[in-house]
DNA sequence: GTAATTGCAAATACTTTGCCACGTA
DNA sequence: TACGTGGCAAAGTATTTGCAATTAC
């Protein structure tokens, strides 16, 4: 069991024995890890991090993600590196991306996501149904320039 | 020679010829292709389509994409797919897109993207350079629903 | 003529699956 | 006990590179 868990945790995980997944060591540790990450992160780096490494296989690391997506836990993302990247989808939270394309440092922005308005319309004029955005800025960062 | 060589192709061999790439035969149908296209391109697509399948190899496409690339006349997009996706870069267009998470199509959306004032004020508070973004909504289209 | 470009094949990177053992409920 | 989950190894898919031959300038 973990120590620090915290509530957002806790939830994480109650949701997650809601929707039939089992209380595994695997799950928990890779939830924390997640949660903790103030980025999106590859498999790779999950399955190599301190949590994991020595927790579980890739195979099982990428097989909890693939569950995790699939009750809307988790959002794989296209961040332009040949690897896909991993989110933890906490309800009300929402983030988009600064992205140096020379170091590829990946930094949340706390701006107000400024699309929720046409994120809307298009709802309305489409019909297209659970509608999700991803925005990313890409730009090469202080240090590299 | 290409017929139907439209003013914006013969403009962007034009950049390429002056940014120092040759004119070669493989490097026109792949901007002609681009250029026809209405929405990005995996490599592999490209590789196959009617116009380059059988004018060059793709290792040929990878490296011209790479080299497009390179020069900022073509943009590697993520969308979620495995594959990466490219587009042409042409002056005064961007576009945004919507996204089909359960049969993949992708289409331009036209409406004025809301994210230039965003992006303006990134530029000014982090000092990013060559600022660009992404921006992406996914959901299930109306004919998967 | 010279350097960029190409094709082909091989190497790499990342992802995904099969199968049987194991642990949670 | 039963079925979801895990480990390990192998297969699959997409990308990238080496090198000799070719082509644009």
């Amino acid at each position: 069991m973990i120590q620090s868990m915290n509530a957002t945790i806790k939830e994480t995980i109650d949701r997650c024995r809601k929707a039939g997944l089992r209380r595994t060591k695997a799950l928990e540790e890779l939830l924390v890890t997640l949660t903790e990450s103030l980025r999106p992160m590859t498999l790779n780096e999950l399955a190599t991090s301190a949590r994991l490494s020595d927790q579980c296989d890739k195979a099982t690391v990428f097989r909890l993600l693939q569950r995790l997506s699939e009750h809307g836990f988790v959002r794989r993302l296209g961040l332009h590196e040949r690897a896909a990247y991993f989110t933890l989808i906490l309800p009300n939270k929402h983030s988009d991306y600064l992205i140096c394309t020379s170091c590829g440092s990946i930094e949340p922005i706390n701006a107000p996501c400024p699309v929720h308005q046409l994120e809307d319309e298009i709802r309305k004029n489409t019909g297209f149904r659970n509608l999700y955005h991803e925005l990313e800025f890409f730009g090469i960062c202080p240090k590299c320039a």
